[in-house]
RNA sequence: CGGGAUGUAGCGCAGCCCGGUAGCGCACCUGCUUUGGGAGCAGGGGGUCCCAGGUUCAAAUCCUGGUAUCCCGACCA
């Protein structure tokens, strides 16, 4: 049939994009790696917003827009913050364009030439920083707790949909505080945030740690990460949450004064999830037959498909159903289409995830039934018509537990601890590498060494779990702690 | 940004080597029959053959350049 999808045994790169385009979440678009959000795709990144803007509210923190193009001078304020980005970022160089004058379209106008060319933001700290400068004067104008959705540009030499893609929508929060454990606890309630956020919502499990020095946010003193691991066994950083120091406070002298009358540098932090999380939801859950969304984020929670079409006493009890179901916050569509046939409906309504799929026939009404069908386990049942919102509202509770324990249970078996080298590489290198948790000495030589012998790459530094010294897997010098190496998006 | 592959109807592809009326499957439209896991038959509509140059009497096909996507590297959320 026209929908099929490569199953993931057969190329998981071709699945991924398969599910991605044929579940109708987003398309690449004419503009090299930018894609096209559709609107299926968008209605759960909708879900993923929306929870994640309460879960800012509530601890205090308020949106903001800030402009999408940054004076150049303003980004080599911060020495790091330059280096990281200076590789990837789009820049506004005229605003005019005119007809050329041999007639063949337009051309940009010489005399249009900006006087200070402007970047299309691939993150906003030194804009906002610059902002917070005029914001900020005593500790009694702290903490400053901003958050902005927005789009970001990162020129990237390779795409792939959600994942990377040089234009992608996010949200970065931009915090100052009078202190700086203020500001190192903001980093970690936000980190907190974000995991709860993953695991309770997305039923995506997520290890809690910290960047080496090598993979840390350009101009931060300390990153933290969430990372998840996906189904080909290669790990997905899924979230960073930064404490900045007084790095952007000194870059753009925001300065206040504290209760004895005195001048001091502001501490900061930024956090940031991207769309990218939606590449990382269609990782965790996703089967050959298309998506698996868990409930919570389902645009669409509870299809009904008449079988074999509506008849008059078919409607009527769907209608009884969808207002049961309503009554219960639970969304639900009735799939009148009368042109496609049950099986059809099934294929499709599986291929885009919906998480529960129930079946009315004349038969099933004769009997007080419908049939239940669940899209994780592909399990069906006939379930009684009485008292099915009750049993409905459960069996969505019970899918979005058993995704998480699902995705538990594989992230368990993928991870192994690892004591030599030859095991290490052996073990990388291999059809699911998953994580290795193994001793490393600390230096960002021998994580370098070990990235170019195996591909592997430090994910983060656990923040808990086994916190046993030893030796490192390639130097065999002391080790603090073990880290998590990965093959990694 | 380097290496490889691909771009032909909405989708998936054949045709290209060897230039000469643009095809197939699915989808779409009409009709009839079907209907508890992607229906069958019959008829029908739909194309700047990725773009721009070039060679030629003639280009989907040959040549040059560009562009997009995928895969593999290097770089990154």
């Amino acid at each position: 049939m026209a929908k099929e999808i490569t199953t993931r045994a057969d190329n998981y790169s071709d699945w991924y994009q398969d599910v991605v385009k044929k579940a109708n979440l987003a398309d690449h678009s004419a503009v090299k790696g930018c894609m096209v959000i559709k609107p299926y795709g968008f209605a759960i990144w909708e879900k993923i917003r929306d929870q994640l803007d309460t879960m800012f509210k509530e601890t205090g923190h308020v949106n903001a827009y800030f402009p999408l193009f940054i004076p150049k001078s303003f980004l080599s304020k911060e020495a790091q913050h330059v280096d990281g980005f200076a590789k990837e970022c789009a820049v506004v160089t005229h605003h005019r364009l005119m007809n050329a004058p041999d007639g063949s379209g337009v051309v940009v106008d010489p005399d249009a030439k900006l006087e200070e060319e402007l970047i299309v933001r691939p993150t906003s700290e030194t804009i906002i920083w610059n902002t917070y400068k005029d914001w900020i004067n005593s500790y009694r104008d702290l903490p400053l707790l901003i958050n902005q959705w927005a789009n970001v540009v990162r020129w990237e030499m390779r795409t792939r949909l959600f994942l990377r893609t040089t234009e992608f929508l996010w949200q970065e929060g931009h915090t100052a505080h009078a202190t700086k454990d203020e500001a190192v606890e903001e980093t970690l309630k936000i980190l907190d945030i974000y995991a709860k956020f993953s695991e309770e919502y997305m039923a995506m499990p997520v290890i809690k740690g910290i960047k080496t020095a090598n993979e840390r946010f350009a101009g931060a003193d300390e990153t933290y990460c969430i990372e998840a691991l996906m189904q080909d066994g290669k790990a997905l950083q899924a979230g960073t949450s930064h404490f900045l120091g007084q790095n952007f406070a000194k870059a753009f002298d925001v300065k206040f004064l504290n209760e004895n009358n005195q001048q001091e540098f502001v501490w900061a932090t930024s956090w940031g999830v991207s769309t990218r999380l939606m590449g990382g939801l269609i990782m965790t859950h996703s089967d050959d037959e298309g998506l698996v969304l868990p409930p919570k984020l389902a645009p669409v929670q509870v299809v009904i498909v008449p079988i074999p079409k509506p008849t008059p006493a078919i409607d009527e009890a769907a209608q009884k159903i969808m207002a049961a179901l309503k009554a219960k916050g639970i969304s639900v569509q009735y799939d009148q289409d009368m042109k496609n046939r049950p099986g059809f409906k099934f294929a499709e309504h599986e291929l885009r995830g919906v998480p529960v799929r129930l079946g009315i026939g004349e038969r099933d009404l004769a009997n007080g039934q419908v049939e239940v069908a669940r899209r994780d386990t592909k399990e069906k049942s006939a379930q009684n018509l009485e008292g099915i919102d009750r049993y409905i509202e459960d069996l969505l509770t019970d899918i979005q537990q058993n995704l998480f324990n699902r995705a538990a249970a594989f992230r368990t078996e993928q991870t192994r601890q690892v004591d030599n080298f030859d095991d290490f590489k052996s073990l990388i290198d291999t059809d699911m590498p998953g994580f290795l948790s193994a001793h490393w000495d600390g230096t960002t030589e021998t994580e370098l060494k070990i990235k170019e012998l195996t591909k592997a790459t430090i994910r983060c530094i656990p923040m808990e779990g086994d916190k046993e010294p030893g030796q490192c897997v390639l130097t065999g010098k002391p080790s603090a702690q073990r880290v998590l190496f990965a093959k990694a998006y």
